[in-house]
DNA sequence: GCATATTAGTTACTTTTGTAACTAACAAGA
DNA sequence: TCTTGTTAGTTACAAAAGTAACTAATATGC
């Protein structure tokens, strides 16, 4: 009998539990505010944090399949906060960069994502955070040097 | 400019992350072994659990709409793991019980769950994983007393 | 140079999930 | 009894994500 088991202490559960909660109040910020999907906030980011990249680029460095890149992309062209330029010498690249709107919203959203952080950290010591962060890093896989091509 | 804000510290990117990472491996135990996806092997685990429930309890107790439970229910019942009988006094409520061959499936999953979890709980010290399951805990919205029938 | 392999990215198809409308059973007041 | 409302659960439709096959461009070996 496996009546020592419990689902709310299980830490694939927990986790699960918690990513919903805190990617559901956040969601406010890119999908009322902007209709984005997660995915497409991502890509968002790569490219206002980092400059003009192609879709493989910012697929390996945000770990999401390239059909997923693909379709955020496509999405964001529609609302005008990216444009793409072929590379002369390569014309399967196609490099990625933010519009002016695209950069104001990346700005907003990186200050409303800044002040949830902010927030979330309150609720507890500045040492449990950074225990916090630590396991969940250990956990996500970095820090072991897994980088699969993750679907 | 935001150039000091980074997402792979953004911590409801960072749950996410784990939480994927956490849930994708555990899910052979469930998938690959039995088919079944995650609501169901949530409510097999339930059922197993806490004995005959209705799928509204389920649901309630779970957190999962009562779509994705009637969905998972259909697909357990088509694998033999559950049966159900109707209440003579309300004819609206079906209780829902493990056959034999899910009581089984519940045992082993929930096996490999525990050693899932001790195994990931090795990696930290007992005291971070504490530090851990508190913040979960808390981030996931127990702890403030939130109980909404989250869809 | 030309067949073959590789790479970037898109499209098509399938599965899963979200949302809403629906059915059936019961409750309760006029 | 006969509306009206509520509850449990299902079904239908739409949105999103996973998977695989595809196109177009370049690289490589012969």
């Amino acid at each position: 009998m496996k009546q020592d088991f419990e689902l709310q202490n299980f830490l694939p559960y927990m986790l699960n539990q918690a990513a919903e909660a805190s990617g559901l109040a956040f969601q406010k910020h890119y999908k009322d505010r902007y209709g984005m999907l997660r995915t497409e906030w991502r890509v968002l980011f790569h490219l206002g944090r980092y400059g003009g990249l192609t879709a493989k680029e910012i697929g390996s460095r945000a770990r999401v399949h390239k059909t997923k890149i693909s379709r955020a992309v496509a999405a964001l062209e529609a609302k005008r906060f990216l444009t793409r330029t072929e590379q002369p010498n390569d014309r399967r690249h196609e490099t990625l960069s933010l519009t002016p709107a695209g950069h104001s919203a990346f700005e907003e959203i990186c200050s409303a994502a800044q002040r949830f952080d902010d927030r979330i950290a309150t609720r507890f010591t500045a040492h449990e955070v950074a225990v916090l962060r630590k396991c969940l890093a250990q956990i996500a896989g970095r820090g072991s040097a897994r980088e699969d091509s993750s679907i």
